[in-house]
DNA sequence: AATGCTTATAATGGAGACAATTAATTTAGC
DNA sequence: GCTAAATTAATTGTCTCCATTATAAGCATT
């Protein structure tokens, strides 16, 4: 285990990343640089490159002189991201399923125990979100496409936030259960066809939804 | 015409863009914070910053404590990355074409034809590179899919230095311009299938000019 | 001569101070 | 009383300077 050196940019991005997608930074809301950096014991700069960085992840939206605030998707953004994902997952994994060795069939399933695992335990949604990106990408690595990988990567941050509220809120977690071990087994099989369609439907079924339960609450929110 | 008021970042991130993709800072070059200040006259904060969104376009590779160097693409990165937009934009085309209004399609008309004059002039590439990104923006704009319409846009910012390439080596001109009537052509018929086979080609067939021409290019520094 | 350690050098990372811009508030004019 | 200009306050943008890190050069040891 390599120790590795952060710098504080890279902290404040870790952190302030983590705290848009767990809901403690609510979407819409402003981000004043000289607030998180008094709080996080830094000084501006490093705040101003994180939320940078973090608006090229799509987390953040930032204006010239006016300020940064998390940003919020409404619901055809999020059937748009989704459907994206679709799209390129799909292909990676078609891609993939051919060339991918008996030591990343193992290591997948490996990481898929792990994963069923940690549902259960207490603050699941964090691991589980990170152990799922890497069985994901487990399963795409066949692909030897890493640029898609990294996009793939970078709009599963910005799904995320969404993935998490589906968990905690509906039966997603017993449903993503399942078909995750379906899919595994499919890959083993090297049934290409059938592991694409599940995954698509794996996708779409959760954007459905996801998508229902945001327009539940923005109905909710009118009322009111 | 309103005047837009520019940050000294946006401008410095405006200038190197340029500059990496005319040419003028080779691949593979370092990008020093301190030179660059000086010769653009600001200090190393927007230079800095400039360089992280110039990482997020992936015009540039930035490590810590290290510095940043101007990105180079490998052969088979450039194969990816053309593989990409093929399947992204002729997915943004195939759902736009139904949607395409009569204004749009004026619209576009009036692009290609600005195209197509700006092909003979000097400094062709830089003003054809943003034409040519409006007038496949304008054909995708019926799709309604504004965050892969901006994906598309940053992935072709990177695939543009070698795009230009191709413009000025060999005769992508004149395929270039024949394809782009052509499609416009499709487009107003309303056929989506060749229209999407004609963009597809459209792209993988750059795409493998590119590939021959990066070939040709390593086999001679090689001999060297 | 080769290896490992120490020291120098050059680059980046970050803090605090100041300038520029925007938004809010007050004041002047009708 | 209301609109518009002027002023003030809050926030962001940028500069300068110092701290930290990585690389290169020199030195001693074997």
């Amino acid at each position: 285990m390599t120790i590795v050196y952060k710098t504080r940019t890279q902290l404040v991005v870790e952190t302030l990343r983590e705290k848009i997608l767990n809901g403690a930074i609510k979407a819409g809301q402003p981000l004043r640089q000289a607030a998180l950096a008094e709080e996080l014991n830094v000084s501006r700069i490093p705040v101003r490159e994180a939320l940078l960085q973090l608006e090229a992840e799509g987390l953040v939206s930032f204006e010239p002189h006016k300020g940064a605030t998390a940003t919020e998707l409404n619901v055809s953004q999020v059937d748009e991201l989704f459907e994206l994902r679709a799209m390129l997952e799909a292909d990676l994994l078609s891609a993939s399923i051919p060339n991918l060795s008996e030591a990343k069939l193992e290591e997948a399933t490996e990481l898929l125990d792990r994963l069923n695992q940690s549902l259960g335990k207490e603050n699941a949604a964090n691991t589980w979100s990170e152990l799922n990106s890497n069985y994901h990408n487990c399963l795409y690595s066949g692909a030897n496409r890493p640029q898609t990988q990294d996009l793939v990567n970078t709009l599963n941050k910005n799904a995320d936030r969404y993935i998490r509220m589906h968990l905690l809120w509906a039966g997603g977690i017993s449903k993503a259960e399942s078909e995750h071990n379906e899919l595994l087994a499919l890959c083993k099989q090297k049934d290409v066809a059938n592991a694409v369609a599940l995954m698509k439907q794996h996708i779409l079924g959760s954007r459905d939804e996801i998508k229902e339960f945001l327009i539940e609450r923005e109905k909710s929110i009118e009322l009111k």
